[in-house]
DNA sequence: TGACTCACG
DNA sequence: ACGTACGTGAGTCAG
């Protein structure tokens, strides 16, 4: 095998890794995420190539050649924040203090050392994998040399790779017309001038028609667009030294020494002091037994194991004297059994671990938090799972970081201690899988012992994050929307997950075989018409057999090949019977796989299906459900919709259902302000006939079906952030018609208008999108370049506020409704919420007060300018109840 | 693992 | 000149 050698574009790197992490700074005050996220970077390509080689070039700002070719070059480029300057040396030092060969080189850049540097070394017969955050590599990508562009989103790193063939793939170029293709468009941040008038799309064009600059200019007279061609003819000079300030030099003479360069010995004394210093905690982890000796006091030195009973004792009696106090409790299943450990953080200087021990069992540690729970306030993350273990009276008195900080920023993907610590203080902790892997806690707890310092940080990183995730929400306006609806609804949602929603097993086999049948003979018909035997839920064979074997009409759409989605489906449907085959055969398939199989395999041993529902998930602030969904159980087909007769209440009780009607049209009719749209749901009537009737001037008794279709579309179009295209789409008309509608909507309700205008704007200024009660969306998508990407912005700014609003009034509804049944102490019980709707699991004799309750809290839970309307129904089955 | 499809609001 | 409706989760295929 021959040897490889990696290669860093130290500068690039670095900018890459200040860009994409959030502002850490270690205990001196010194910023440090560059260092930080380059090293994390570094590690990773390290276990994934363990070349031989390493080594790390970087910038000299000084004049290079390209300065004397031309003298603006890099002049414009935006000074680096002090930030992330006062880092560089920081950079030099901690790879100095590795053993790791640094280049840089007066006169050249980093970019010219690199390039001459994998020339030479693909020539000695080496791999080279070069990495860079920069695309301007590319050019040099080949047969051995692989460009690698680290990219960091939401805090997950991704890398990208480039091979030769990789480049061509993707930009349809190869390496070396690369240069051209940048010569041609130019490059601001690097100063290369290219030809005006050549933007990306141009010089793409260009460069596939002709394949070089020299092509192009010799056949400038084929260029159609007059723009282009005199601005090429006019601009020769431009592209020619465009095209040497964009080529990297790959024959600096360097002499370097490969010795100096071996990738091994980075675990230092040296390099250990710099981590400790810097803070970087679960780098040091990677550091031998033997270095790792002689610290310094740490953090985690303050974390006590508790082994025995009486000192377990203690500790929870002085915890009960505290004002405050954190917990982090480790459990792989429910109930005292699943128990594996508990931390507690008393103080930022008292933090105790109690693993499960032949002294102190899992029981123990559940009764000693719930004493605790009634006593002090308690913070923690991810609180929902310890509700088992805690004082239920009160849950506004408890905090938990992880849905603080999902309010501060609810884009993130997921939320844990760590992330939160990292986040909101800057402290960086062991991650749950970096300390048990895929195992469980209680194996973990007695193998490994960086378990500890797992539990320890995350109550410490709890009790530190409170007052900060404090005062960054009642800065942002979110406190109240934090202490009365989401801390008291996450004790609701828990309710409802452990009430679970019992089913009748039975049944749904019996639901799921009567599919079987009707799926078999679809499938043989529908193979039989095609004349082959093939796998009808592939969308690749599916597409072949149809638009190539078959020739229908309509084929081509997505990247991987033709579209098949119901859509386009429908409209082959009415000529070919075996597309109507199919469309029958998928709908038939998805009942049975995800709900007559998926169901039945998430029955507990009680009989009930107890989904998750989770609150730190959607952009908006709706709740989502997990294990099994319950959100999308079928209700638009009536086959589908049978399969709702296997939920059931318990023997002897009722299901009582209620839904909001038309909640998100009465909060754009609230917040729009609009008299007309208020006007139009004082009447009670049917809101989408009204609308028709204005918006196509036709008396209220004289709107057609088709119209009030139509105006529907458009409702739900206006809540969705309207768009002439997507409306079209949804009514199969042309863009103009659908354009019509939306003038016509807007001329009705004027204020409707005025006010989602008013959203984008208000938006674009500050960044997010408001509901009423103060929640936050971020739409970094507004500021996007990218016109689609700033159009989904914008319709996302009209959207969330709306959605989220409806969101916000549901949650308080529940709280409503959860509390009265309990103040009533009726054994009725909230077990589901999708969305605009509740369903309560009743007891007998308990109905009234249900409905009353249902509909005091779901229709008083917010004071519009319109009525919130429920429908309410009651029923022996889901199927009847809705 | 990502792309596609489709269930719900 | 671009190429979509907003928000989710799950099953399946194919690399």
């Amino acid at each position: 095998m021959s040897e490889k050698i990696v290669l860093i574009d130290g500068h690039s790197i670095l900018n890459r890794a200040f860009y994409g992490l959030p502002d850490l700074t270690n205990a001196e005050g010194l910023h440090t995420n560059a260092v930080y996220g380059f090293l994390n970077i570094m590690f990773r390509i390290l276990e994934e190539e363990t070349p031989r080689y390493l080594a790390v070039a970087f910038d000299r700002h000084e004049p290079t050649f390209r300065h004397e070719l031309y003298g603006e070059y890099k002049g414009t480029r935006k000074p680096m924040p002090t930030e992330l300057r006062e880092q560089v040396p920081v950079m030099k030092e901690m790879l100095a203090a590795m053993g790791i060969c640094t280049l840089e080189h007066a006169g050249w850049e980093a970019d010219d050392i690199l390039g001459s540097l994998a020339v030479m070394s693909e020539k000695k017969g080496m791999e080279v994998a070069l990495v860079s955050g920069d695309r301007d590599l590319l050019q040099i990508a080949s047969e051995h040399i692989k460009i690698r562009i680290p990219k960091t989103k939401m805090g997950k790193t991704e890398i990208e790779d480039y091979y030769a063939k990789d480049v061509l793939e993707k930009y349809r170029v190869t390496p070396v017309q690369f240069i051209e293709l940048k010569a041609l468009m130019g490059d601001a941040s690097d100063n290369i001038p290219g030809v005006p008038k050549v933007g990306e799309k141009t010089a793409a064009d260009l460069m596939e028609r002709y394949g070089s600059i020299e092509e192009i200019y010799a056949h400038l007279e084929e260029i159609s667009k007059q723009s282009i061609r005199e601005s090429l003819r006019e601009n020769r000079h431009l592209a020619d030294l465009s095209k040497v300030l964009a080529t990297i030099k790959t024959d600096c003479s360097l002499d370097f020494d490969y010795d100096k360069a071996l990738a091994e010995g980075f675990y230092t004394r040296e390099a250990y002091g710099l981590c400790k210093k810097l803070g970087f905690k679960n780098i040091l982890s990677r550091f031998d037994e033997g270095v790792a000796a002689d610290l310094t006091a740490s953090v985690s030195d303050i974390f006590v194991t508790v082994a025995d009973r009486k000192e377990g004792e203690r500790i929870f009696a002085r915890a009960e004297l505290c004002k405050e106090a954190a917990f982090c409790l480790l459990a792989d299943q429910k109930g005292a059994e699943g128990i594996a450990a508990l931390a507690l953080a008393l103080s930022e200087k008292e933090v105790c671990f109690l693993p499960v021990s032949e002294d102190i069992s899992g029981a123990f540690l559940a009764e000693g938090l719930e004493r605790l729970s009634a006593k002090v306030p308690l913070v923690s993350a991810d609180i929902k799972n310890a509700y088992a273990y805690l004082d239920k009276t009160d849950p506004e008195r408890y905090f938990d970081i992880v849905i603080g900080a999902y309010l501060l920023n609810p884009l993130k993907s997921d939320y844990d201690a760590e992330s939160v610590a990292m986040e909101h203080l800057q402290l960086i902790m062991p991650g749950r899988s970096e300390v048990f892997g895929k195992g469980s806690f209680r194996e973990g707890v007695t193998k490994q012992p960086k378990s500890r310092d797992y539990a320890c940080y995350s109550a410490y990183a709890a009790l530190k994050a409170r007052p900060v995730l404090e005062e960054k929400l009642k800065q942002a306006g979110m406190w109240k929307l934090m202490k009365e609806v989401e801390m008291p609804l996450s004790l609701v949602l828990y309710d409802m997950e452990e009430a679970g929603m019992l089913v009748r097993p039975e049944e749904l086999r019996a639901y799921g075989e009567r599919l079987t049948g009707r799926i078999k003979e679809l499938e043989e018909r529908i193979q039989e018409t095609a004349g082959e035997k093939f796998n009808i839920n592939s969308p690749k064979q599916l597409g072949e057999i149809l638009f190539e074997k078959l020739k229908l009409p309509g084929g081509k759409k997505t990247k991987t090949g033709y579209s098949t989605a119901a859509d386009v489906l429908e409209k082959l449907a009415p000529e070919f019977p075996i597309v109507a085959d199919i469309l029958e055969y998928r709908g038939l398939a998805k009942l049975k796989s995800t709900y007559a199989e998926g169901l039945a395999s998430c029955i507990g041993e009680d009989g009930r299906i107890h989904s998750s529902f989770n609150q730190t998930i959607t952009a908006t602030g709706r709740i989502s459900s997990t294990e099994p969904n319950l959100q999308n159980i079928p209700m638009r087909m009536e086959l589908g919709r049978q399969i709702r007769k296997v939920f059931v209440p318990r023997d002897g009780w009722l299901f009582t259902d209620a839904d909001y009607s038309q909640i998100e049209l009465r909060v754009l009719a609230h917040m729009s302000e609009d008299e007309q749209l208020i006007e139009a749901y004082r009447g009670e009537q049917d809101i989408h006939r009204i609308t028709a009737a204005k918006v196509f001037h036709v008396p209220f008794e004289e709107v057609t079906d088709l119209q009030r279709r139509n105006a529907k579309a458009v409702n739900f179009g206006i809540v969705y952030g309207i768009s002439s295209f997507g409306l079209s789409q949804d009514l199969s008309i042309t863009r103009k018609e659908a354009a019509e509608y939306i003038e016509q909507y807007f001329a009705t309700y004027p204020d409707v208008k005025r006010f989602l205008d008013g959203l984008v704007e208000k938006a674009k200024a500050c960044g997010y999108g408001e509901t009423m009660f103060g929640r936050r969306r971020p739409i970094p998508e507004l500021s996007s370049n990218n016109f689609m990407q700033r159009s989904f912005g914008e319709r996302i700014a009209m959207n969330s506020p709306i959605q989220g609003t409806a969101a916000d009034i549901i949650k308080i509804a529940m709280i409503k409704v959860w509390r009265a049944l309990k103040e009533k102490k009726l054994r009725s019980r909230l077990i589901l919420q999708v969305h605009d709707e509740l369903l309560i699991e009743t007891a007998p004799g308990e109905e009234e007060q249900v409905r009353d309750i249902l509909r005091e809290g779901m229709s008083g839970a917010a004071s519009l300018s319109v009525n919130l309307e429920i429908d309410m129904h009651t029923g022996k089955n889901w199927y009847e109840a809705k």
